[in-house]
DNA sequence: ACCAAAACTAAGCAATTGCTTAGTAAATGT
DNA sequence: ACATTTACTAAGCAATTGCTTAGTTTTGGT
């Protein structure tokens, strides 16, 4: 019974999660949510509470579209490798996105400060965890690596991918394939 | 003639660098740096013009400060070995800063966007780049590297340091040095 | 046909943003 | 001593923030 929504909660989201990926939390506003999913303040509260709400489905959303190449690296069998492929795979991805290069999540995590709702730093924070974990998974398909060196490599690529992303937005793609050969060329 | 200041101006200014640092540009209000400052909103405007001017001028002390590890790796003749010192002296001063973790430069940078006062972002750049340029003279000190292989190398090593400026508020102190060695593994 | 439940529009809320300004206090030249 | 110049306090500006709410439209059940 009732009025039927004008719009489809999964459609404005994916326009949302274009807004936040480009500029961030905090420099995206409730008004250009609204503009841009293309519905009323009313109707971005009554289906995701709040702004926190709208960007914690963003990311979800995010996540989802990178799932491609996520899939991808979980299925690999060939080690490092298949890490250097998700590197490259997230760098077409990326790129493939118009103009909103880099990582929405680590864009995000790299605004963070005090007051940053917790919520969402730890939404992020999983997010990247279990990244961090799929790699780990790949370091230890390659021989002669202690749990330590396993540990110290996944936390290598983490930052040096963290690195890329916001580098994306400033270097030429040419430069940051130079930068994962050179990255690769450590482990 | 007139009423003296009852503020140095390098001494509030090194004040605001420390809640930029912290915060970053946007994240950061003129209320907080006038609570952080001690001196009044009126002051500040008239001392620094605006909260742009107020950055710009942290920027300028935040060089001045790290100018100590700077020269010396612009004295340094070892090549690879003093940008590395560079790294881990970066490092030590980073974390002495008590709890502002991490590059200012490299944060502030990290949080541009479109609507950025370009004013802000050359100034940033410009620092940035001149940091590479000593990265190139100390790699051109090394042996057999081509033109092409240095300016590779560099940005490499650029991308990498704001990596681990990001991951420094994320990371422990071992992490980030294991991270500095894995990337001086094979330069 | 009517009523109730849901979704829409648009105005408006308090709080915060960067910045200004009217009024007052202190210092110096004459 | 007086006038002028500068610095200070504190109130206030319009614009924007995230969020709410009063009033209207659309839907479906009876």
């Amino acid at each position: 019974m009732g009025r039927q929504k004008a719009y489809c909660e999964e459609e404005v989201i994916e326009k949302a999660m274009a807004v936040f990926w480009k500029n961030g939390y905090e420099a995206t506003s409730v008004r250009m949510l609204e503009k841009e999913m293309g519905i009323n303040q009313f109707s971005i509260y009554s289906s995701f509470g709040n702004k926190q709400g709208v960007f914690l489905e963003s990311v979800k959303c995010y996540k989802k579209k990178l799932s491609c190449i996520t899939d991808k690296l979980k299925a690999s069998q060939n080690g490092i490798a298949g890490i250097k492929e998700y590197f490259y795979d997230f760098q077409d991805f990326s790129e493939a996105s118009h103009l909103k290069k880099g990582c929405m999540v680590a864009k995000t995590l790299g605004e963070t400060c005090d007051k940053t709702d917790s919520i969402i730093t730890e939404e992020l924070m999983k997010f990247s965890n279990s990244l961090k974990e799929l790699f780990k998974v790949n370091l230890a398909q390659e021989p002669g690596r202690s749990e330590a060196d396993i540990e110290k490599q996944a936390n290598y690529l983490m930052i040096c991918l963290q690195g890329l992303s916001q580098a994306s937005r400033i270097y030429t793609q040419e430069q940051l394939e130079d930068f994962i050969e050179t990255t690769f060329k450590n482990l």
